[in-house]
DNA sequence: TAGACTAATTTTAAGTCGCAAACTAAGGTC
DNA sequence: GACCTTAGTTTGCGACTTAAAATTAGTCTA
């Protein structure tokens, strides 16, 4: 069992997490402002901090007038303290990004992939973050740790295990392989693709400063990463969230999970295809699923099926919207994923009245719904913010110690 | 904003608290063993129950041989340290009763109550307060505090404030109401009945142990008190969890809640019988809605109809129920209510059924589902939880300095 | 240009906390 | 009754936060 107790050292592992935190996310702050946001004393705001500028973990940044008495310096996270890499695992490729600190992109990679077995995929993951830090030219020792996104669920233990049906991964212990494939032994971070995009809305995007926050993302499948009280929402076994699979239409169309009526089947870039096709008699041609969905949109200025089809699709997405808020009552719904924003964006007004009229009104009146601000490239950086959650945490190198166990 | 510090005060009210719920939860427990489980040292541990025992918090009770040493003394939370009252105000009435600290029943009383004005519900429950306080014959400084579970959504605040639509209350601020009602100053704890009794489940029933868990409640209405990470789960504004309006059959049947196809309106008793009013022609006659469901799940051994329609109702309530194990990933589903015992009781092999059939293999491998232990009774037990869940987290008197913001 | 003044930090001294180690208590065994 | 075993207490210490005092780094005034 976790050890429950709580000692001296807690306290300032924690403090020092508040602090680094406050810096981290609004900005630089001088120690005074630390102090009166903290709670803290201006004593133990001052040891506190120099630790962390002596560790080179956080640095002066200049200093700003204070009306007529010592000017107050200001600090921030120091960018170059380490660097952090975020990987997307995709369906079709693998994308590797390396950040600095203050998730600025030094440098990225990109391969295709055809599915693969999943040590093919860590071998290239492993040798493609080695490629990148040699790319960014930053020195290998400066890396705090590697994130990696997957399009499926990962249940998180001892070592992460993913299950991701698309690409036929059923129990995958992808982080040791990685972890083999690698000489480097920086900490990895494996996560839901969904959840690291999530992750992203929340510290860069849409999902800024609320604490209760679904981000419902529309791609050719459909999920939700949900935020509870500013963390990452798991479940038991990490896999909640699978809202592309609950039940929107009982005994309805058949779902590629198997079962009937999954909401995907409907508002899933597939679905809805596959629904204007039936409609119409013939399907929309497109390179591509992304474009044919663009083509639909388009034609429905002209296409009265289209328009319907269209239309339909705000209707069912406004009720599987309406569920998630009347299961989590969130303070924001935040819509994502490339088949979202192109939907929300011609169809918000549709999409919010469905809404409305399948929730109920206490908590439909708490939400406001926003289209994502970040697209599907957002996975990578979510995946490197995992390295920086866990620093944040910790307020100390993730990797001397590195208890990875709630990452938040 | 909250005071985000921590001080070195809040050791040792943290550690307070982790060995008092040890005590509650895990019956007598000597002071070696809650060092083991703490992981506190000895020393600490002696520290720490000295001056519970000191406060009469906690009692020695006897003690047993340790093989050929000294002696464990076994200490536990002692049960005449306070009273805690729970109320639970039900459509048709309200319940009030005593309890000790380990929830004992002392006294109760019950009131029916035709609807009636919010100010008049809160001066009976006030008196009713009184009365079972002197019928229980405990000096009335021994309260802690009291417990309201009411039928509708109650946003935590400064002050509660309840929306329950099925007894015409909007915006009540019911906390205020019974205060002022009051001459006594015992905290109050008002709280949605849904959430109040799947809190009593966790401690006392089907719950037990387990920390990711939704108890699904199905009477006239449908509910569900979701448990995450050991703690009920609110939402941005404590109405998380309406589990019952949400969309199971796009476009279905219309809903009390004037929503179209929402899974009350086939699983809920009400949907219940007038599916089958509706399959059969004729509706069955009972005194009441319970004893109607109960005709109906009896009349399926003869009628076919009988039988398809409570065939189907599990086929809804899994599907419903599957799309809480995919959104919550629970560990444990737990089925509850007066209807929703019922049914399963007849049933659960065909919810269960339902229920893999609607959920994916992932998450539904991680679950259980059972029948909950404790009836609709436990509304005002598990009222009567929340003073002491507070005074387990000050691991203090909760009417000192009663901050009331996160009971858990 | 030297005080005087103001406001941000840092230093100092005090009090709390948990812990390891030494110590005491309470039983059993031979 | 000497000795062993285990439970619980006391003691001394290092780590931590804090209030208060001291210091620092500017601006303003005369």
């Amino acid at each position: 069992m976790a050890p429950k107790r709580t000692t001296v050292r807690d306290l300032r592992r924690q403090n020092r997490s508040t602090l680094l935190s406050m810096l981290f996310f609004d900005g630089p702050l001088s120690r005074y402002e630390l102090a009166g946001r903290s709670g803290l004393s201006a004593a133990t705001v001052s040891t506190v901090t120099g630790e962390m500028v002596d560790e080179g973990l956080v640095v002066e940044a200049g200093s700003v007038d204070s009306d007529g008495g010592r000017p107050r310096v200001l600090l921030r996270v120091n960018p170059d303290f380490g660097h952090v890499i975020g990987v997307d695992v995709g369906e079709t490729g693998i994308k590797v990004e390396l950040f600095d600190l203050a998730l600025t992109q030094l440098a990225a990679l990109d391969h295709a992939l055809s599915p693969s077995s999943p040590s093919a995929v860590a071998s290239l993951i492993a040798s493609s973050v080695r490629d990148v830090v040699d790319a960014a030219g930053v020195p290998a020792s400066t890396v705090l740790g590697v994130g990696i996104g997957v399009p499926g669920t990962v249940e998180q233990g001892a070592t992460a295990v993913v299950h991701a049906p698309t690409i036929g991964w059923d129990g995958v212990r992808l982080e040791e392989l990685v972890a083999d494939a690698s000489e480097s032994a920086w900490p990895l971070y494996v996560e839901n693709g969904a959840k690291t995009q999530g992750q992203a809305e929340m510290w860069f995007g849409a999902g800024r400063g609320a604490k209760h926050v679904v981000i419902a993302l529309i791609g050719s499948g459909v999920g939700a990463a949900v935020v509870t009280d500013g963390g990452v929402y798991r479940g038991a076994t990490s896999s909640a969230g699978e809202w592309g699979h609950t039940t929107i239409v009982y005994g309805g169309r058949p779902c590629r999970c198997g079962a009937l009526g999954c909401l995907e089947a409907y508002v899933g870039a597939e679905g809805i295809l596959d629904r204007y096709r039936k409609a119409r008699g013939r399907a929309l041609t497109g390179v591509d699923e992304q474009s044919t969905v663009a083509a639909l949109i388009e034609a429905a200025a002209g296409s009265k099926t289209a328009a319907r089809v269209l239309e339909e699709t705000a209707g069912y997405l406004g009720a599987g919207i309406a569920n998630l808020v009347n299961l989590f009552n969130p303070e924001r719904i935040v819509l994502g994923g490339w088949a979202g924003q192109a939907l929300g964006a011609h169809q918000l007004d549709r999409i919010v009245a469905a809404t409305r009229a399948h929730a109920l009104r206490h908590p439909y009146e708490q939400i406001s719904i926003e289209l994502g601000h970040l697209g599907p490239d957002a996975v990578a950086v979510g995946a490197a913010t995992l390295p920086v959650a866990a620093l944040l945490d910790r307020a100390a190198d993730p990797r001397k110690l590195a208890v990875r166990a709630d990452i938040a």
